[in-house]
DNA sequence: ATAAAAATATGATATTTATCATATAAAAAG
DNA sequence: CTTTTTATATGATAAATATCATATTTTTAT
């Protein structure tokens, strides 16, 4: 459903989320071993969100990735739009063109609602309601 | 969510339900200009739906691919789970391989309850209900 | 200023998925 | 029994995704 770049930029996210500040920035490399997932791929998905503001980083000595509380305000749903698209959610699960609700395919009626919750669940959660589930121990990332 | 190849699957056999029997006998050729899909990649999977014995095949003259009653006793589900399996499904949404009830991920309380519903509904209609449905019809594969 | 640390940009390789092509085997018709 | 039709088996090519590597630029500490 979710591409690998998806799931690792959402765990990313929410790794930095918990553990990162202005003051306190990490490396791809920290990131990539913390939560197991490939160091190299995992550094291009980070510039990616970083030109789309979805998380900050700073150059140089001391520097590294970081979430601001600006950033923690964004849904999940806007970071899976960012680097996978929405199109998943959206088309027709059978792949036909001229699927919709007045002339739908064998699946739509049974799919179409199931990602219209899905979607309205990953877009009124924000990352920082996320993390404030991580911190009370009812969810993980790693 | 679903590979091509099952989404072609899914589209081929409808169609010979609802066009096929003993006596109508169809080729690849035929499906797939009526339905819209690449011919060469139909004939394989139509090949391996015929191993699993969801679709029914007869060689030489006036031989082709047909759906017998047999066939169409058979689900959704099991056409995708042949095809792609069923761990699109079944693995967690974010590749979390200690995700589960007790431990989910963020992910995993939204998505969870949704793939179920999906794979009951997949699951307890066969391939004659949704005929019956697109005779009706209340839905399109075309 | 200079060196070191770290992001950025870009491109190379590998793996998977999708698509296309062809030679073989089986069945039926004449 | 020979020819034709059609499934079967297998492999070749193409496209998309995922992974890895490297050179460059920016920033900061010394």
């Amino acid at each position: 459903m979710l591409s690998k770049s998806s799931t690792y930029a959402i765990r990313a996210v929410l790794y930095l989320s918990l553990n990162s500040n202005e003051e306190k920035k990490f490396s791809p490399w920290q990131i990539a071993d913390d939560i197991d997932i490939p160091a190299p791929f995992l550094a291009k998905t980070l510039q990616e969100l970083t030109r789309r503001n979805f998380i900050s980083s700073k150059k140089g000595r001391n520097g590294g990735f970081y979430l601001s509380d600006d950033n923690r305000l964004n849904s999940l749903i806007s970071i899976v739009n960012a680097i996978d698209g929405l199109g998943k959610f959206k088309e027709c699960a059978l792949g036909l063109s001229e699927c919709n609700g007045s002339n739908p395919c064998p699946l739509h009626n049974a799919i179409t609602p199931l990602r219209n919750k899905l979607i309205n669940e990953l877009s009124d959660k924000t990352i920082a309601d996320y993390t404030r589930e991580m911190k009370e121990g009812k969810i993980h990332v790693f």
